[in-house]
Parts: structure tokens; sequence; C-alpha cells
DNA sequence: TATGAATGAGCGTTCATTCAT
DNA sequence: GATGAATGAACGCTCATTCAT
């Protein structure tokens, strides 16, 4: 509220205030935001804790302070990951792999972002939620690209296959959050993509074939997805 | 002393019981779970603070116990809404229909268990938990009839298809309770039932047609899902 | 601000209330309002901080509320003193001597009143300020009643001769309260009221008498002022 | 290291001490020594936090240096003001006069002095305090004057007086700081002269006079208070 | 059973002040 | 001489929880 002298945002030692928002990251995701002190922040970034409202008008301006750089990563790879990938159905089974392994590979930011940010109302109104939408926009872009050139049906509500996108691939994250499984996050990123594949893309002939005169499933799909059957433990 | 929770003879217990889980469903849905206090919900139930303590054992334990009652309305009422449908595909539709409507009709719980309890770790060793499992389930045993019946692919993976089928409803409610758009929830129960239906369905040739020897797009999914196009307003 | 449950002001333990403003009025008296804590006032109030929560909304309003009782005491115990007096000059004898003797003898609450309250804007704003206003109004009705009854000059402005009264008293007993002089603050008592008095009343024949057809100084005044030399020790 | 103070010699010194203080007396008015903040004086003084340490000791040295410039140019000023006026009584009429227009034309300074300084016992062993008491001292000087002229009675105790005199105009002062009543302090001056005279002038007998054999008030007071009445609007 | 009253334990936040540059 | 950056040291305040009645 009463930002005195000119704390916030100095760029002088941006070291330090990453070393700030690293800590913060981890311990937020280990404790959740009430459960977070500034002072173990402070002892784990190795500054003071007043250092730390040098940098951040207060705790929840940390919280939301704590995506944004990896969010900005994220997008950077994103694009460099989808480059040169032709056609929006591969590209979308690109996307999910990525994703699944973003997350993997940064846990506790992932924590953060499902299981502090997204149900936190205020969050909204961050900058760094503006940066997230960035991302979830590029998931509609290649749907109506698909749309365009045909792969993608034109009779679906791409609004609600976003929703399908990120649900599904958030859903199996809080999962692997919550519950450690499955220990390999990308281990799905197959199965995932043939679902959502399989829900948005133009049925093509190829999908059903002729055997004395009757139509059997095709065996296509199949060869992408192979491994994934019942047999995988599942608690729930 | 402390097992009054098991005392289930007395009617007046049970009904301040209640009381207490209401006022706590709605505080906790309004103001997240740390900003709730036990003042507010003591008064909103119209009893003493140090009353609560008589029936639950803490903040968390009355966090944990207060979706309970309506996590079994569900279920009865989803066996309700199931019954007499024929065929997994119509099965799921239902379901995710009923889903979102009930979630529109009791926004607190909705709140609560996708804001609060999600996110929460130890929700998971409650067993108000166990409960919703029973929920889950439900939805693999339709899968499941569907891979029996063949009107479900036998090269999908049920899990993921579970996940594809909570989240994809999961993200659609969380969004709604956040930003209050779509004004109706089940506004869009068909599309998505759509899109989860196209996700694991068995590709059949209706979805297909020969023009001059050429294999086109079937129109038979249009007829269900009438009224979805691109011009929803979407803000993000 | 939120003043969750039912805190401030139940009646039920005046006792337990009364204590803590008791402890509070002299630790604000001997540290000021800033450099008295909470920790502080709890401990010679053998509360635990939290219980002066209870009581009051925060330290201001505990700072607040502090003269109120003392102030009540003292219009009793003022209407006690005057009673039977007879003519205004005389009333404004006892109220001068009556206030100093009070202020002497509830120096923590003085110094409070004085040092603390006074000087703070908010305090205007705050039920004990009305309260003190009846006191002060009680200055302007004994002139009032002077220049009804004739013995105070009808030609003077009361409202600046309150300020003559309350300033001139509030003078001497802050340098009592900041210097410890005079050591018994009622010394000056009949100094200040033959001063007072002086300045208001309606000037009469006895105060100038005839030696030899000129006109000198009437002795009477002295009688009343005996003892008031300019031998008194004073620093400034 | 430490001595910066001393070095007078520099001119752009003095020019940047000069603006700490003249920030640091309006930040101190309008915030009180506790809630201004050493920020808010550099912000306003254009310099760094730091460099207010290179001037002074501490915010409370930085507090007692705040008035010292302005009770000098008092000084200086009150001497020019009583200059050729002839006659202790003139010379107290002079000087309230002066006093209330002095603290009118510097709201800041008058402000810290009697708001700030006068309740805080660290003040009276301040170099500044050791100036203020040059100026009340002058006004024990009028009062002996008066004494030796004969206009003032012998028979008060001028330390009294002086209580009279400071008191009255610094309670109307604070009244005017603090309600802002009267929007001219200076419209009071003639009123409260009028009484401070009365209270100390020796009786003459052009006070009283002879109606019909009998002692009637003199009219003369009423010659120098024209406008005085009961009518000033006053809120207390 | 119900509760009024009391409190222990803890945390975010503020600033005056220091010091290396 | 000037200052940007960093921090130590405090303190007000909140609430979940307990317990005597």
């Amino acid at each position: 509220m009463k930002n005195h002298r000119n704390r916030k945002g100095r760029k002088e030692n941006a070291r330090k205030r990453d070393a700030i928002l690293e800590a913060a990251l981890e311990v937020f995701a280990q404790k959740g935001f009430l459960d977070a002190t500034i002072s173990e922040i402070a002892k784990k970034a190795s500054v003071a804790e007043a250092t730390i409202y040098e940098y951040f008008e207060n705790k929840e301006n940390l919280l939301f302070s704590t995506p944004g750089k990896k969010q900005k990563e994220a997008l950077d790879l994103l694009a460099f990951q989808l480059a040169g990938v032709k056609g929006a159905l591969n590209k979308i089974r690109k996307f999910i792999w990525f994703y699944l392994w973003f997350f993997q590979n940064n846990r506790s930011w992932s924590s953060v972002a499902l299981m502090i940010l997204r149900p936190n109302k205020k969050f909204l109104n961050t900058p760094a939620y503006q940066l997230l939408r960035l991302w979830t926009q590029e998931i509609l872009e290649i749907f109506k690209e698909g749309q365009e050139e045909g792969s993608i049906r034109k009779d679906i509500n791409i609004f609600v296959a976003r929703n399908l996108f990120l649900g599904t691939i958030e859903h199996l994250t809080s999962r692997w959050i919550l519950m450690d499984k499955p220990k390999d996050l990308t281990e799905f990123a197959n199965d995932t993509a043939d679902l959502i594949v399989n829900a948005v893309k133009t049925p093509s002939p190829q999908d059903v074939y002729f055997i004395n005169s009757t139509i059997h499933l095709g065996e296509k799909g199949r060869e992408m997805s192979a491994g994934s059957d019942r047999n995988h433990s599942e608690s729930s």
C-alpha cells in the first residue's frame, strides 16, 4: 500500500531478485501460500527479510511475480519446439508432449501455477496472467490453423476444444503433483495426444477398413500409442 | 469428550452439525480456507465458536467434512440420471450434462471442491475423498462398458480418458467459478460431450461417406451438436 | 477494521477492562503513544496481549478509551466542589484550584490528556473528546453567570476568556509534567486565580482608594494572594 | 565523519541542509514525528535518504534542528516589532498580535513547535529550546518593565503572568491548528490582549466613573476591543 | 450440551540506520 | 560529498483453539 522509498522492481540487482523469486517458488510450492513464510523464503534466498520488501511490495505480490520468468522461458521454448512442425495435429501432439515435459522439469513452477495461482481469483488481474494467456491463445491458433487446413473438424467449438486440451493436461499434471503418479509425466503424452487428436480431427477413410464386407477399426492409431493399455497401476 | 461426532442419535445434534457444515461451505467458498474464520462460520451458523469444536476436531477437519453430504446427494442423483440410459456414449453425454448441471446448482460446493480441496494434498487421505472416488470410478465403468459393447475404442487408455473427461469438465467449471463465464454452465454441455465422445468412440462407417469414389466426412455428428460454432463469446 | 468475533466492549469483565485501561494509562504516560507497546501494557495488566484486543479494537482505540473514566470522575467531583459556592468569581477560583488539584493527583491521566491526546487531531472525533467538552462548557457557563450577575465584565469575549482559563492552567500543568516544577501544582492556584479573576471581573471602586486626593491601588487583592512573589525559583 | 554539521564553509552544504530542514518541517507538521518518514523527507528535499544522515545524526536530531532558523527569524522580527513601542502594556499588546501573526504565517513551524516539540521531554535539553527561552524571557522583561514603570501591578507573580500569556496564546493557536478555527488567527488578538492586560495592569481611576455619586464601570476598555462580543461563531 | 472468555504462537511489514562505492 | 542497497530489530494484530462453567 505505502511503497515508501523507491522500493519495488529495481533492475540493478536482478541476480538478487531472481534468487528471491527462486526461493519463493520453492517454498510456495512446498508449503502453499499461507504456510510459506517470508522468513523461510529469505533464509533460502540468503537475504534479509526486509530485502524482499525492497523488491516486492508484499507477500502476495511476490507470489504473483513468481511464475513470470519461467513462463517466458516456456513461451520461447514452445516456439522452438513447434518450429518446423507441419500440420495442426502434429503441432498438437508436440505441444502436449512439450507441455507435460515442461511441467515435469519445473515441478515447483507447476505446483505454484496449478495449485496456488489457478484457484486464486486475484491472479486474473495480474500481469503474469496476461502472459499466461499468450500461451493458451497459442492453442486456439493451432486449432484455427487445423480448421483452415482441413485436418480439424470445422464443426467443433474451438474454445471448448481448448478446455479439453488444457483441462486434460492440467488434470494429469495435478495428479502428478499431488500423488506423484505417474512417475514420468510424459509417459502418457502419447495416449493423451491420441484422445485429443481423435476429439478434434477430421475423420478420414483410413480410419475404417473392410474385412469381409465389414467395416473394422483401422489399426493406424495403434501405431502411435503403443504401450497404452489398461494395465497401468492407477489408484483411483 | 472427543467422540461427539459418533453420536448420531440425537436429532438436535445432527441439525446443528448440518448448520455448521452449511455455513462452513459458504464461507470457505467465499473466502478460501485461510481467509475464512471460525468466527464467521459460527456467526453464520448461529452457534458459538467453541460449539464448532464440539462437532469437528479443527478447522481443517471441518473443511474436509464439508462436501460429504452433497457428494452423496450427487451420487444418488447420478444413478437416477443414468438409469434407463442405453449405451456408454449416451451415458457419457448424460453424465457430462449432469455433472455441469450439478456444479451449476451447487456453486459453493463446486468452489470448495475444485478450488480448495483439489489442490490440497491432505484431502487425499480423507474419507470424503474416498467418496469422491466412487464418482470417478463410475466414469471408468462407463468407459469399460463402452469398450465391451464396442462403442468405445479398445485401443485407448481409459485412465487417460478419464483424465480427459474430468479435466475438461473441471476446467470449464473452474473458469465459471473464477470468471463467471459462461453464465450458464450447461451451455457447453453438448459441445463438450461431442468432443469427448469423438475422442473415445469407435469410428464407424457412418462417419465417412462416398462421393465419386471418395470418402467424405459424415454429417451425423453435426446433428447432435447443433448450435456449436466459433461464434461463442469467449474472452480468452 | 475487521472486528471478528464479538470483540470490544463486553461489560462482563469490567474489572479486566479497567485493569487494562489503567495499565495503558500508565504506560502511555510514561512512554508516549508510539514507544508504548501492547506487550508492556499487557504485562502490566496481567493479561495476554490478545486479551487487550478482546476489549479494544486497536492500540489507538485503547488510547482514546483511556481517559474516559477519570474524566467522568472529574466531572462529578467538580460538581461536588462547586456545590454551594456563591458567585461566578468564587466558582472560578474554586474551579482553578480543583483543576490543578485533580491534575496533580492524577499524573498519568494529565500526562496522557495534555501530552498525547491534545495534540492528536483524531482525538477530536472521539467520544472521549465529547466528554471533555462538557468540562470546558462548564467554564463558559460560569462566565455567563458572572456576566448576568454583574461580577464579570460584559464587554469581554467569553470564548477568549475560556482560552485564557484553559490555556493558563494547561500551560502550568504541562510545565509540571515536563519539568516537575513546581513540585506542588496547587502552589500557584491562588496567583493564577488572581490573574484570571482580574482579567474578567468588573472593576469595582474598592479596587482604588484615595490618599490625598490621589487614587491608589486597593490592597484587597493582596489578601488572597499572600505568598506570591517573584522569588519562586523559575528555570525559564 | 560525524562533524559535517560543523563545516559551515561551503555554500552548497548550507543550501542542502536548509532544503532538508524545510522538507522535514513540512512533513513533521503534516504527519507527526512518528508517521513522518525519512524517506518522505528525503524525497521532498530531493536528496537521498542517506544524505540526511550526513547532516543530522538521526531523526530526532533532525526534528530538534527543525525550528531553529524560524525561531531566530521570529526573535529578530519581534525586536523590530517592539522597537519604538512605548509602555509595557502596549508592548504586551503588540507582542500578542505579532505572536499570533507569526504563528499564522508559519503554520508548519507552529504545528511542529506546539504539537510535537512542546510535549517532548527531550526537547528541553536541546539548543533549540535554549533559543526559545530567549523568547519567553522577553515576556518576563516586559512584565518587569511594567512593574517598574507602574503600569503593571506589583502584587502579581510575573512567572504566573507569563504562563497566562503563553498559555492563552498557545491554546488559541493549538485550536487553530487542530480545528482550523478561527480562520484568521489574529482575529482575536485584541480580545486576548484586553484580557491579559486587564489581568496584569494597575487599576486606575479611569476605570471607574461616577454617576449620581455612584461608581460605574469605565468605558475606556471598550474602545480598544471593538468588535468583541459573544456573537463569534464558536463550536465549543 | 453449549459457550464466553482468554490466550499462545506466530507472521507480515515498516523504517531508521549503516556502509561500500 | 552523496547515495543505492541492504538489513536488524521491532511490534501490532489475528485466530484457532482451549477450558471452566
